[in-house]
DNA sequence: TCTGGGGTCCTACTTCCG
DNA sequence: TCTGCGGAAGTAGGACCC
């Protein structure tokens, strides 16, 4: 799918189409996700930082990602690729590789081509979003033909033409090579694929050791043999939250290394899994990052144990200066749960230990905190404000009425938020049908008539599609 | 300018065990 | 009993991808 998130947003706001769209977090420390093609010529892209977005292109709609829009979507192209073969491998919720021999579609140049065209007739009709084919004899090909196809279109690489098609293309173009390897190769005096290919397997290895030279020699001689896998076990469950502000407060990030435990187990339950590996990750203030981890003797899915394990983690890191990051995660799983009791009696009797070190840390803390305060009341600024209130923090407006997201009003129906912020709501009142652009209204951010609402279907009534 | 979130894979090193 | 060796498993970090 080309831009995905933001063709998406066009797709479900007409006042968008045409426009320059950013979509990716809003807050301090958000980046781009994805950039409308009319917000690349401002030269938005993606991984770019929101801040910077903003100076390259003021004027364009900023939007925060809506997944369980997107997830629909993906849902109905993956139900569509799946028509045509059983070997269906999606890569994200917008590309997917079709093995379209194993489904009996296609097995020459003409039969590609057609059913490559077909397949975005009908993605077109089912999510009213444009997508690209690449179609090609391998999967790396594959993708940089669909790369090429871009926006909207279908390209072909013809067999026997790959070398010289990938010869005079830079490094970066292959699989595997982003900046730290193609720095790598530049200092070794490559640039291109073609000089990877002159360059020889022995001289690709020296460079880059075994596994990563030998691996990337064969795709720059247009050999790639990788398999189209359909079914692949996830290996790990992890959550992370950056952080508007470094956190400095040891009693908090204990806490939020508690909350991202369980919202771990959550997403690892969902799944049907139990892991045995507890991943901490940190990233501190100077964005250093660092992981701790700690194997159990067997699988869990207990929110207790992961909590525990993940605190144990965090006592063998250093904090101070503050951390922007906090992450935890979950790996070696399996699809069952296995109640090793050894291992939770052991988790339990370091648990308690942790927690007679903590309350001891905790107290010591408080006092620390009290001779800080005694200190700001003496008119002696403190450095932070440290120790946040225990109750929710208050949710602010525009995190509330996040800016995209769907809204129904009593009155004027179905819209969605162009911003927030003291106090008042902004609201385009429009659906993916209207065929002009809907009007504006303001709103007190606390009007009753106004409610979240779930996104409009793109496609009003799936069209029924030709029989094949 | 100031760097998200959720993943996978690889490498290097250490420790344990036979 | 001591030593060397190799494999397996655990741990940490880094690169990469979308």
């Amino acid at each position: 799918m080309d831009a995905f998130y933001a063709s998406a947003e066009q797709a479900a706001k007409p006042s968008l189409r045409g426009k320059a769209v950013v979509v990716g977090g809003l807050g301090p420390r958000g980046v781009v996700a994805t950039a409308s093609y009319e917000a690349r010529k401002f030269g938005v892209h993606s991984a770019m930082p929101m801040g910077q977005a903003r100076r390259l292109a003021p004027n364009a709609a900023y939007l925060v990602p809506r997944f369980g829009l997107y997830r629909e979507i993906s849902d109905q192209v993956m139900t569509l690729l799946r028509e045509l073969s059983p070997l269906v491998e999606p890569l994200s919720l917008d590309e997917a590789f079709v093995d379209l021999e194993a489904g009996g579609v296609a097995d020459d140049r003409a039969s590609a081509l057609a059913v490559g065209e077909r397949l975005r007739a009908d993605i077109k009709a089912v999510t009213g979003l444009p997508g690209s084919v690449g179609l090609a004899a391998s999967k790396m090909l594959a993708k940089i033909a669909s790369e090429e196809a871009k926006p909207d279109g279908l390209r072909l690489i013809e067999p026997g033409t790959e070398r010289d098609l990938l010869a005079p293309m830079s490094v970066r173009i292959l699989p595997g090579v982003g900046p730290a390897t193609g720095d790598h190769l530049r200092r070794g005096g490559i640039t291109t694929v073609g000089e990877i290919a002159g360059a020889g397997e022995d001289e690709l290895v020296r460079l880059l050791g075994k596994s990563h030279g030998s691996a990337l020699y064969a795709m720059a001689l247009a050999r790639d043999e990788r398999p189209v896998v359909a079914e692949r076990e996830s290996k790990s469950v992890s959550v992370e939250d950056t952080y508007d502000v470094d956190i400095h407060d040891r009693v908090r990030v204990r806490g939020e290394v508690a909350r991202l435990a369980e919202r771990c187990v959550e997403r690892l339950r969902a799944a049907g899994h139990s892991g045995r590996t507890i991943v901490l990750k940190v990233r501190r203030f100077d964005f250093s990052t660092l992981t701790r981890s700690e194997t159990l003797r067997g699988p869990t899915d207990d929110p207790g144990v992961v909590r525990e394990a993940a605190a144990r983690l965090l006592e063998s890191v250093d904090t101070t200066g503050g951390v922007r990051l906090l992450g935890v995660g979950v790996t070696g799983l399996a699809d069952y749960t296995q109640e090793d009791l050894f291992a939770q009696a052991q988790a339990q009797a370091q648990a308690e230990a942790v927690e007679a070190l903590e309350a001891r840390r905790e107290a010591e803390e408080e006092r620390a905190e009290e001779e800080r305060a005694g200190k700001e009341r003496a008119g002696e600024a403190a450095e932070e404000p440290v120790g946040e209130t225990v109750t929710e923090p208050v949710v602010p407006a525009e995190r509330r009425w996040a800016a995209g997201h769907d809204v129904r009003h009593a009155e004027y129906g179905h819209g969605w938020v162009q911003g927030s912020g003291l106090g008042r709501v902004t609201v385009r009142f429009e659906t993916p049908e209207s065929s002009a652009p809907g009007r504006v209204r303001t709103f007190r951010t606390d009007d009753p008539a106004l409610e979240p609402a779930e996104p409009l279907p793109l496609v009003a009534s799936p069209e029924e599609l030709e029989p094949r």
